[in-house]
DNA sequence: ATAGAAATGTGACAATAGTCACCGTGCAAC
DNA sequence: GTTGCACGGTGACTATTGTCACATTTCTAT
């Protein structure tokens, strides 16, 4: 398949002909940090297959689960610090396997004033995660524990595009910036309440979650 | 002063002239709401003088400040919100007296592509605006409440550019999205501790807090 | 000056979340 | 198989935050 071939409902064509010439196709393997805080961006990530996913990391290493990147999808945050050749505020992880464009900065910029799809697109995409880290404020700040773990495993749940859940407890404590053993009394929980079977390394979200 | 005097720095000539034909000047009184969470984005404020609260509302009530919006400068959410005539995510207050320009959406849209200083101030705005919601995750997930406390008086400072805080300890716990018995003991212990100095409906920040 | 309202102080207790210690279970490599 | 290890379960304890009840202080209006 065309690699701009899903772009082509979204982008015009003229902009699809310089994907082809200034895009390069790039790929990552499952874990593989793409960017990290505090390196400078490069390039940005337009996500074609796999997931990315973005977290904040505080300066005791523990770590915040933002949001994921899917397919036709890119990060808000890389456009900013881009066109400002600022550092990264955000590590991005490829999820799964992942293959996405890169494109350069230089491109990024020219086509903004160019392009109404792009500059709509860039602006949808900004939008989009503003309203992503509100819903991690809300979560936060107004939510308990047990409730964010639930908002945790749905999202967990979309990103994946499957109910089966291949994390251990531990993993998902890391996540939430939360510790082990209260996550496992609260999964228990749910388990209890039957809203989700727990297995080695995995879970399997029920309907009624 | 010329409305547009404070720009001139900032903009392009052919732009500040626009300003002039296009922007209306508005202003607000202290605690006025400017915008509030599900109302449409009819107009992009930038700010002259005084100061804007931008907070966050939960389903019950409850309210968490985000940031302030200060001269010369604009809310990002506004941004993105109004060029694809979305809701608004957030409440906009008059912190202070407020004067402040009203952009047409119109404009906005226009000028992106027209004006590279308008452009450039766009995303700087956006970058700016993600990193302060990056710095209310970092306190909701990893700080405790004190520590919280803490940079919450120092940012209220930088607003208002005093170190005389006038807020009842109820009206500090509202937009930390807490309780008021908690809040004026922190604040108790921050005086005991020589940090700040308390008094009724003011507290005063001392240097070594 | 005094009453009433608003703001603050405080003790007691409850709920939530984090930590420590230790155990058992199941999986994988040998 | 059995050894070793990652994973998960659990009790006991601590820390943090929230809640309730009520006392005290300070300001304001009359």
């Amino acid at each position: 398949m065309n690699i701009t071939e899903q772009f082509k409902h979204i982008f015009e064509p003229e902009l699809l002909k310089e994907f082809e010439e200034k895009l390069k196709p790039m790929s990552a393997k499952e874990g593989d940090i793409i960017l990290d805080i505090g390196r400078s961006v490069r390039v940005i990530p337009i996500v074609l297959s796999g997931t990315l996913k973005i977290s904040r990391i505080d300066d005791e290493g523990r770590e915040l689960l933002l949001y994921y990147v899917s397919p036709v999808e890119s990060c808000a945050m890389t456009f900013t610090c881009c066109m400002q050749q600022f550092p990264s505020e955000v590590k991005a992880t490829a999820e799964k396997d992942v293959e996405f464009l890169a494109i350069p900065i230089s491109a990024m910029d020219e086509w903004m004033m160019k392009y109404p799809t792009w500059k709509s697109f860039v602006m949808k995409t900004i939008r989009a995660r503003f309203n992503e880290l509100l819903k991690s404020i809300d979560q936060l700040a107004f939510q308990k524990l047990d409730e964010r773990l639930i908002y945790y495993l749905k999202e967990k749940s979309k990103a994946t595009s499957s109910s089966l859940i291949n994390l251990s407890h531990e993993q998902i404590a890391n996540e939430m910036a939360s510790s082990r053993e209260v996550i496992s009394r609260l999964l228990k929980r749910l388990e209890n309440d039957k809203k989700i079977l727990l297995y080695r390394n995995q879970i399997k979200l029920l309907k009624d979650l």
